[in-house]
RNA sequence: GGUCGUGUGGCCGAGUGGCUAGGCAGAGCUCUGCAAAAGCUUCUACAGCGGUUCGAAUCCGUUCACGACCUCCA
């Protein structure tokens, strides 16, 4: 582990050294998704996001605990009070039991998280399992005087909290006196003593299905507690990173500090990270723009925005192409691109496997291709530079093709050749998650067959019968295979 | 209105006081029966205006533009 990784901190605005709280273990929580409907593509950037994260902490010798939610219960539309329940929303919206919609789309986001190559966390709990934990740290938060009941349904008080010199927004950089004037046109009769307190605990009202028994009536637990439970429940009172998406930052995790500050005193989380937005063309995605699309249907290419399907390798590797940080974009023109790149690396991964080392060593050559794999750990230190790394493995991918044009023979000693190759497989595959789509269609059978038909080919060539070759070429490229007649032979890959 | 962020070559996208990012596209060349692939070469930018500095895309100020969150949308 002799690793010097660096990263954001949202929580103190800067670049902070990464020094675990109980090396090799580490603890990194995200927040999940609520599973009210299909999983958000945005989500999925910040899920691939934080895989790389979880990942790379592994790649450099970490032992990490990875904790990512389910939300299925108590996510409301509205945290003000007057708030609709999403998951019920939907329910009777699809005319199912609530629990069938978290099912159908838990196992929905499954299958996607599948598709991206995305790790399973290595906890994945649910807020439905943890109602009786909810339910005690909210009678901590009161007995400790940061929450109060009103009317069935219990608040966090957020006056109390500042009162005892904690400062309720200090991740978000807001104030609570300016958050209350901006409430205050928006603010109903409600039971909350102050506009910026947030809700606990809700009373369930009597056509409310989600509801469990609590010493304040029939309820369901506030949006915010869950992640405050779950997370102290498996990672501690106070652990190492915990990430989200920036739309989360506030209100949902400034309220978890608040909640945890409150039980356990403590500050939470040492390192906070927030990956930011996905847009599509230049633009937010959204329902109203009508330039909202599901991970499916970018897969599939069945939108009318689209020309295509792209795979899901080719998204997850432009996804990666742009620091976790900045804005991501998605057009037709990047996907295309990213699409090539893939192939590119693929192919370099594959002539990798046939390079060998050559009698003589160029010193020049060979500390120039260790410089690379000394450069591949360097960017992904500083922050997780994926887009640096990616721009690395290019690099590499131009120096395995110029060793397999020259023979396959690698000017360098045998050491130098296992590292670098370590290096590029080990940070494409394992780093970034990139897998090779095609692999599955180069059967051995495959491989038989295409053997043969390149090599009635090559005899068509040799009788120089230009239009059997041709044929035989053009026949294939309709296939999606394609054929390429190097010096030493000829090749195929399957699009 | 408040908080935060962004503006880089034809396009995407890193970097952030002096040193070629990288990819895609374009042009030329090599290889090839022709292609494809690959290689080599080439094109070389930092929103505008001030300031600090020997030197700024990078720091400071300012103007403009765009975006996010604060309010349902991840």
């Amino acid at each position: 582990m002799n690793s010097k990784l660096s990263l954001y901190n949202s929580l103190t605005r800067q670049k902070e050294l990464f020094v675990p709280i109980n090396p090799p273990f580490v603890g990194l929580y995200v927040c999940g998704p609520t599973v009210y409907s299909d999983v958000h593509l945005g989500n999925v950037r910040t899920f691939i996001s934080f895989d790389m994260v979880y990942r790379y902490l592994k790649y450099i010798g970490y032992n990490v605990r990875y904790v990512r939610n389910i939300t299925d219960a108590g996510h409301l539309t509205n945290d003000r009070g007057e708030g609709v329940n999403r998951i019920e929303s939907q329910s009777q919206l699809e005319k199912l039991e609530p629990m069938e919609i978290v099912q159908k789309y838990t196992v929905g986001f499954h299958d996607v998280c599948r598709l991206f190559n995305l790790h399973r966390p290595t906890i994945e709990p649910t807020a439905t399992g943890h109602i009786v934990e909810q339910i005690e740290m909210t009678k901590e938060l009161i007995s400790n005087g940061f929450a109060y009941e009103a009317n069935g349904s219990v608040y966090f008080n957020v006056n109390a909290y500042n009162e005892k010199k904690h400062n309720y927004g200090k991740l978000s950089g807001r104030n609570t006196e300016e958050l209350i004037a901006g409430y205050r046109d928006l603010d109903g009769q409600d039971e909350k003593r102050n506009s910026t307190d947030f809700a606990l605990w809700k009373k369930a009202s009597p056509a409310h299905i989600m509801r469990w028994p609590s010493p304040w009536g029939e309820g369901f637990p506030g949006w915010h507690l869950e992640c405050s439970v779950m997370s102290t429940k498996y990672l501690g009172k106070t652990f190492d990173i915990h990430g989200g998406g920036m739309d989360l930052k506030f209100p949902h995790h400034e309220c978890e500090i608040a909640q945890n500050i409150g039980v356990t005193g403590v500050e939470p989380v040492k390192y906070w990270m927030h990956t930011n937005m996905l847009n599509f063309n230049g633009q937010k995605m959204s329902k109203s723009l009508g330039n909202s699309i599901l991970p499916l249907e970018l897969i599939t290419g069945n939108h009318p925005l689209l020309d295509k399907g792209y795979s899901p390798m080719t998204i997850r590797l432009l996804f990666l192409q742009s620091h976790y940080s900045s804005e991501s974009d998605i057009t037709l023109k990047g996907l295309q691109d990213s699409e090539k790149g893939l192939r590119r690396l693929l192919n370099a991964a594959q002539y990798l496997e046939t390079l060998t080392v050559s009698d003589k060593v160029d010193s020049d050559k060979e500390s120039e291709i260790l410089q690379l794999v000394d450069r591949c750990q360097e960017v992904m230190d500083d922050d997780f530079n994926t887009a640096k790394l990616i721009a690395t493995l290019y690099e590499m991918a131009s120096q395995i093709n110029v060793f397999y044009n020259d023979n396959k023979k690698c000017p360098v000693s045998n050491d130098a050749l296992v590292r670098f190759s370590n290096a590029f497989k080990g940070f494409l595959f394992d780093v970034l998650g990139i897998t090779n789509e095609n692999e599955s269609a180069n059967t051995d059978t495959l491989d038989k067959v295409m053997q043969l038909v390149i090599d009635i080919r090559k005899s068509a060539r040799e009788n120089k019968d230009w239009s059997t070759s041709d044929m035989i070429r053009d026949a294939l490229k309709d296939a999606k295979v394609i054929l390429k007649d190097n010096k030493d032979g000829t090749s195929y890959e399957v699009e």
